[in-house]
DNA sequence: TTCGATT
């Protein structure tokens, strides 16, 4: 959005004193948030009655009093994971309602199934609240679920956009540059080969399955430089990959070891571990598998 | 550093 169609949406309502929609410094793309001053209060009031909720495009806004500016309501926006599958968002806002005031909620979701992903977001009025919520919740169980949360502090959403334009712009244009399975193949020299018997019997014991997305594999001994264009590099000669992933420290953002690529199909997905298993990147020796459960820390 | 997830 535009800040002349947030304008001309909020304008609609009655005449604005001034407006503004946050954008990024350096991209300009919107950051999904913005403020408004009506010249009669009433309008205000008026907006926030007519427009609240109003689905735009994949959104839904939010209209509410803006909250007075302050240095203690910043940075108080906690990310989430580990979270039951089950648990929906009144019931994760239950859970850190005991720790302050909630101004926002969410539970990321599986595009395709709905399903929650176990990930999610909690804003609070002021960051103390979230503090609090860390100590108090982080590596705690909820209810009766097996497994404990992770809480901590959202990264900032800005400047991620390039990145994320360039991985789609990889994404659907990578593939028609990719021939025929068993060419490629060729192009890969094995370390320490696998059969392919091996990989099948791994998928009836521990494998996680496939998910609406495909099917998650495990890229283990990367370098701290690695990037996303790697494993696509790797892995898209072998079939259709919907999705990879560089799992990175957050502080010094040098990759942590490994990552995580979704094929869509079975066979190119063993095909890719048969021959990317025992490849030698560099002068690494990559372990390739599928995904297993997750092993939490004792 | 051997299984994440960042609206």
């Amino acid at each position: 959005m535009t800040q002349e169609e947030f304008k001309s949406l909020f304008g609609s309502i009655g005449d604005i004193e001034s407006c503004k929609l946050v954008r990024d410094k350096i991209t300009g793309q919107s950051l999904g948030y913005g403020f408004v001053n009506y010249v009669d209060p009433n309008d205000a009031d008026k907006a926030i009655n007519t427009l609240n909720g109003l689905k735009l495009q994949t959104k839904t806004i939010k209209v509410s009093y803006a909250r007075p500016s302050s240095a203690s309501i910043r940075d108080a926006n906690l990310y989430v994971s580990s979270l039951p599958k089950t648990m929906n968002q009144k019931e994760m806002e239950q859970l850190f309602s005991q720790y302050g005031r909630i101004i926002t909620s969410r539970i990321l979701v599986d595009q395709v199934t709905g399903v929650s992903r176990g990930v999610g977001f909690i804003r609070f009025d002021k960051r103390i609240e979230a503090e609090e919520a860390i100590k108090g919740l982080n590596g705690q169980k909820p209810l009766g679920a097996s497994e404990p949360i992770t809480v901590k502090f959202a990264n900032n959403p800005s400047q991620k956009t390039g990145q994320a334009l360039l991985t789609h712009l990889y994404q659907t244009t990578a593939r028609r540059y990719t021939g025929p399975l068993h060419h490629q193949t060729q192009r890969f020299s094995r370390f320490s080969p696998i059969t392919i018997d091996s990989v099948t019997n791994l998928a009836g014991v521990s494998l996680t399955g496939p998910t609406s997305a495909g099917w998650c594999i495990f890229v283990y001994n990367l370098s701290p430089e690695a990037d996303e264009s790697v494993l696509w590099q790797l892995f898209g000669p072998f079939g259709a990959v919907t999705n990879v992933k560089v799992i990175r420290d957050f502080t010094t953002n040098k990759c942590k070891g490994f990552g995580f690529v979704t094929m869509t199909n079975y066979d190119e997905a063993a095909m890719a571990i048969a021959s990317l298993n025992g490849y030698r990147l560099g002068d690494r020796v990559l372990q390739v598998s599928f995904k297993t459960s997750k092993q939490h820390k004792a």
